[in-house]
DNA sequence: CTAGCACGGTTCGGTGAATGAACTAACATG
DNA sequence: CATGTTAGTTCATTCACCGAACCGTGCTAG
């Protein structure tokens, strides 16, 4: 495998994370389930990774439990990605490697800022609110466009919708127009 | 690439991050370097990795500007492999990833706790402090083993020199007894 | 002086995963 | 009936990982 399953008996919490979600493109599929990607069109459009790899992962994830996969219509048959709350307590390690991409590898400042939708704060680098001093959830953020988002890049839907702010979790809308 | 370099365009931290530290076996790099691992061949026991890749993986990493390469003997040269500050800042990432695997993944808990070494209290899943309240540092951070963690699996320097309490950053020693 | 050894690599052939393009299948629309 | 949409699978090619062997430097034992 790429980067994969078995790193044997390495004793580390952090090899048995990398056998779950360390395999290319997997956090990435992650990550646009945090922002409300469901559809399998919608995570190939916006990653512009190739279908079967995309299956693939999708299966895995499902079969670790951190996405479920849900019928939402039947003529014809549609299924949906969710994250699962194990998935869902994925929000602080990827929230901490994007901020850290961002103050070290981002050169015109972060692409997109994290609010804490209840008081409207900011979040700091340790996903802690620093006005009411709570970890936050992620069902309680909204991530907004930050000042080094490029507009001329990506022109699928799941990239447009994001370039308005958008809460975390929330269904990307089919039809933008 | 096996888990790889260019996710193009994708305008996004989290994919940035992952074109530094996204391929197999780079990660635990990094958290070998957090543990105080430095050289070559301490990387190579402890991680079973082939030669050829952790050679790549180190001068990437190098390259990256995350690791240092530096001189610490002449006769014969000898280089070790010191975490910059940026790549000291991963910290926090891996961390979260451990401890949501350690939540998540591990049957008989965690492998490893972490305490703050000030003020001694145990490190909650966000890395703050909760007795001082401030976000902690690796630098004052102490590994002591966990419950969940195995003792007749690794038997390499690096792994018996992690199931004594270690200062994180500090030299793995030499040798034991 | 020479033989062996430790360390830190590089080289090389085989294997397996990622890739992009083409194909399939179910169903809706006009 | 022809076309389009969605969610896949299949296939050939490419490329990274893997383990084993090899290389070069300098130390050390005899």
């Amino acid at each position: 495998m790429a980067l994969g399953k078995n790193y044997d008996g390495q004793d580390c919490a952090l090899a048995s994370a990398l056998e779950v979600i360390g395999e290319r493109w997997t956090l990435l599929v992650i990550r646009d389930a945090m922002y409300g990607v469901r559809r399998f069109g919608d995570f190939q459009a916006h990653l512009d990774i190739p279908r079967a790899v995309l299956s693939q992962r999708l299966a895995a994830l499902v079969e670790a439990g951190l996405l479920e996969r849900r019928r939402y219509q039947d003529a014809p048959p549609r299924d949906e990605y969710l994250l699962t709350p194990v998935g869902r307590e994925l929000w602080q390690p990827v929230l901490a490697l994007g901020q850290w991409s961002d103050r070290h590898l981002a050169a015109n400042g972060p692409r997109r800022v994290f609010h804490h939708v209840p008081c409207g704060t900011r979040l700091d680098p340790l996903s802690v609110c620093c006005t009411c001093g709570r970890s936050v959830p992620i069902e309680e953020v909204e991530v907004r466009p930050g000042p080094g988002l490029g507009t001329d890049t990506r022109q699928d839907q799941v990239s447009l919708a994001l370039r308005t702010p958008h809460r975390m979790l929330a269904p990307i809308p089919d039809k933008i127009g």
